[in-house]
DNA sequence: CGAAGTGTGTCACCTCGCTGACACTCGACG
DNA sequence: CGTCGAGTGTCAGCGAGGTGACACACTTCG
């Protein structure tokens, strides 16, 4: 899932480089950007044909904070792009859930079990109020047959979390839970800050609440961070580094 | 890195299937077989052209167990794809050793470091004697800019890459040890057999060996599997399967 | 303002897996 | 056929992290 956490500022950027004027259509603006989401360019750039035939498919839909947008054994509904706030995923429930990932402006998912013609295997649910541009399927599977480009750099944005994927195996593998949590941390963090429950956190982990939270409180004894409600504000990203190993 | 364990069978298969003769190609049918390792074809079967295009490319190379292929850090020597034997990936040396992923014959590596332009992050060293099909830098982006029929199954492979990177972080967060080695073991296995050393098996959980093992005389003595030399048989997968949880 | 809901800080107890060690067994190779 | 390296079986002690519980703080919304 993880892409490129483009913070709210690129797209503007991006919009403001491909806005012609009043009269530059919305739709064209949130291609660009989610060309921009899925992969960099340097290997292959987008051509205008491609953006505009991006532009044609992208729908917008909202969620509130809370929602849940699908559930695990559902069938994937195409591919879609976080626009604004934050989505997370989930496996199982109650004591038993563990976070997958937290999706970001930015992000795509769906494309996979679309490409795999596989179900969604968790269930995702809006951490904000959500905006996510979506892609029917059929719609995907044309964009990449006519589009060589698309698909090059649809290429190079599934290989980007794939390389996410392995490199949160590795800090699961016999990493002491203050390294994890400190890479964690690391990983997480928008603008020096982390704005998530301490309990979600702990999930990401597959560990408990209480354990998580002495390793926070050590860490803000240390100077390392401090602890908000809802929140964590990095102090000395640095050092946090150091002790992710 | 995982794809489609293929038996050494559906290699002889594919072989035949397009051996057209004392003519036919020995690298065509290594190409043909790439093809089948890269996703399957529902979506975009390959044409005679594509599967030429690959042929020429190919170069095959040998490696004796124990070999060390690349280490941690180097540059990706383009893309290859596992022909023979087993390539253990790890990280790390020693106690804090982990094994991130053993490949089997038909399982591609290479790729996700190109296309992302970033160097190898494990060693990979020969499990058995082993055989690789290998493609530089140069001829793999050719091929996927000019053969738009591989791009999309290239896209389905690392796909489904992802999907078993992601299943194996589920598997990891918050399971017990009993719960991993059942899956570990169900995920491993080859006609019934996981034809590796203890020692690895714990590597590639992050745990240590003694822990390992106890789990293992546990389940021995419960008939579901069989611990060998180097090696564990499965008496009862169903069973085991409903250990994994 | 005040209640309800959600998040945080902390504790005592207990289990699981790590540590380091040692004896034994298997298989390869001369 | 004997030797050596690699793999396996097992143990006692220890420490990290899970469990369940409770008090308190923050925020939100009526």
């Amino acid at each position: 899932m993880a892409l490129s956490k483009l913070p709210a500022a690129a797209m503007e950027q991006t919009m403001r480089l491909l806005g012609t004027g009043p009269a530059a259509d919305l739709a064209i603006r949130q291609a660009a950007w989610v060309a921009r989401c899925v992969g960099r360019g340097e290997a292959a750039p987008l051509g205008r044909a491609d953006v505009d035939a991006l532009a044609a498919t992208l729908r917008t839909r909202t969620y509130e904070r809370g929602a849940v947008l699908f559930r695990g054994g559902d069938a994937a509904d195409g591919v879609w792009i976080v626009q604004r706030g934050r989505v997370e995923l989930s496996v199982g429930a109650g004591r038993r859930r563990s976070v997958v990932y937290v999706l970001q402006p930015g992000d795509v998912d769906g494309d996979i079990q679309h490409l795999l013609d596989m179900p969604l295997t968790y269930t995702a649910r809006a951490l904000d109020e959500v905006t996510v541009l979506s892609l029917d399927a059929a719609a995907f599977e044309k964009l990449l047959a006519e589009h060589p480009q698309i698909a090059r750099r649809w290429l190079s944005s599934v290989a980007q979390r794939l390389a996410t994927s392995q490199s949160r195996i590795v800090g699961l593998l016999g990493r002491s839970l203050t390294e994890q949590v400190a890479r964690l941390l690391l990983d997480e963090a928008v603008d020096g800050e982390v704005p998530l429950p301490q309990r979600t956190l702990a999930a990401m982990l597959g560990v408990q609440r209480p354990s998580l939270n002495k390793i926070l409180k050590e860490f803000e004894r240390a100077g390392l961070i401090e602890v908000r409600y809802a929140a964590i504000g990095l102090r000395d990203p640095a050092k946090l580094l150091t002790t992710a190993g």
